[in-house]
DNA sequence: TTTACGATGGGTATTTATACCTATTCAGAA
DNA sequence: TTCTGAATAGGTATAAATACCCATCGTAAA
């Protein structure tokens, strides 16, 4: 019998440890590797391409929406299922543009991930139904998020050096430029983001994840 | 043979699951119950103070460090083990004050829980060395976040507006007071909170959740 | 009953942010 | 190949923030 493989990506050493002696009761199923982030997912992914990849989406190094994206991009079939916490709905969209198959809360119990294993093994998609409920709920925001995820590099650089609480002629010394150009990019961030000033500004950055703090 | 009876707080199913089994391997402990929020473990701690408690700092409806001091002060005798992933070292002085006997990361193996439990059950204490380590390097932010927390409660409102994208004489209109007056106020904010402009004391103050976004 | 401190506000000065206007260059899309 | 938009930057002006100085009043703690 054909085994279904599976590789673990997690941080978290316990949890990988305790996923394994969960699948480890399917007689079906076993764990062929393991990474503690995404940068390790991608050196140990070679010749796995047929496996189906547990993927947590809080990583260090590289997040896991990041490892999804260069994984697939090499292996276009690799089956991932994205493992995230309650809560980090936000990350689906990205997720699915990445290419994962399917989507479990980690609040799910070990009988779920068996059949989002099975369903997506076979070809399908498995998406869990609190993660969904979530996102519908959350859609509103989302789009808001859309809309201004219209920020060209430059800006979103320069509000990342604004919320480090440099000013205007600072972050300009820093990347070489004209005071003048940090003016203008910054009154650009203003207006796109329909912040009236700096603190609204660093709040919606913030509230929108656009810089981590 | 008297078995080590333990308790698992998490709300990640996956990991309790997990846990409970890795745990199985030990034949002289059995998790004798388990919750997935501050409030359940309350409920059902009754007539365990004997236990030990892994305990979850990341949880919804109660939080780790306000369900351990509730628990401590129910039970001063129980051995709380606080579970947190890494970055949390922050909340590590508040599970020490909530009594808690031992502190691991989840990125910890099942090795190092045992030895925790064991040290903890014989009435030691267990503290995970990359925690202390991560507490040490954190030292110098932690004592700032002391020292700030004195902020006035007319400190506190006007921060509030602040993040909400008002002007000084916006807020000196709004709470009748002179503009002046609310230019001291902020002066003493950046100063409480080391912060060198609006931007950097908006990020601490979501950061250190002062102000809800 | 001193003493400390929060809340109030004024004087003055400098620095920074913000709002308009303008223009050039360059790359990629239509 | 024209055309759009991002990135660059200057002129000018006002508003806002920030940094020092100072004082008064009231309350609560030492």
């Amino acid at each position: 019998m054909k085994k279904i493989k599976i590789f673990i990506a997690d941080d978290h050493n316990l949890f990988r440890d305790g996923l394994k002696l969960l699948l480890g009761s399917f007689s079906d199923m076993e764990v062929a590797g393991e990474a503690s982030n995404g940068k390790e997912l991608l050196d140990k992914i070679d010749d796995h391409s047929d496996n189906i990849v547990l993927l947590d989406i809080d990583m260090p190094e590289m997040s896991g929406i990041e490892a999804a994206e260069k994984a697939t991009g090499k292996y276009p079939d690799l089956k991932i299922i994205a493992l995230s916490m309650f809560g980090d709905a936000e990350y689906y969209y990205g997720m699915i543009e990445a290419g994962a198959k399917g989507f479990l809360l980690k609040n799910s119990n070990i009988t779920e991930v068996e059949k989002a294993i099975r369903t997506v093994e076979e070809g399908g998609s498995y998406f869990s139904p609190e993660l969904l409920f979530e996102v519908v709920k959350n859609i509103r925001k989302i789009k808001e998020r859309m809309n201004m995820l219209d920020l060209t590099e430059r800006e979103t650089e320069i509000l990342y050096h604004i919320c480090k609480g440099m000013s205007n002629q600072e972050v300009a010394d820093l990347l070489n430029l004209s005071k003048r150009t940090v003016d203008k990019h910054r009154s650009n961030l203003l207006a796109k983001t329909n912040s009236k000033n700096t603190a609204s500004l660093v709040v919606f950055a913030i509230k929108n994840k656009l810089v981590k703090i």
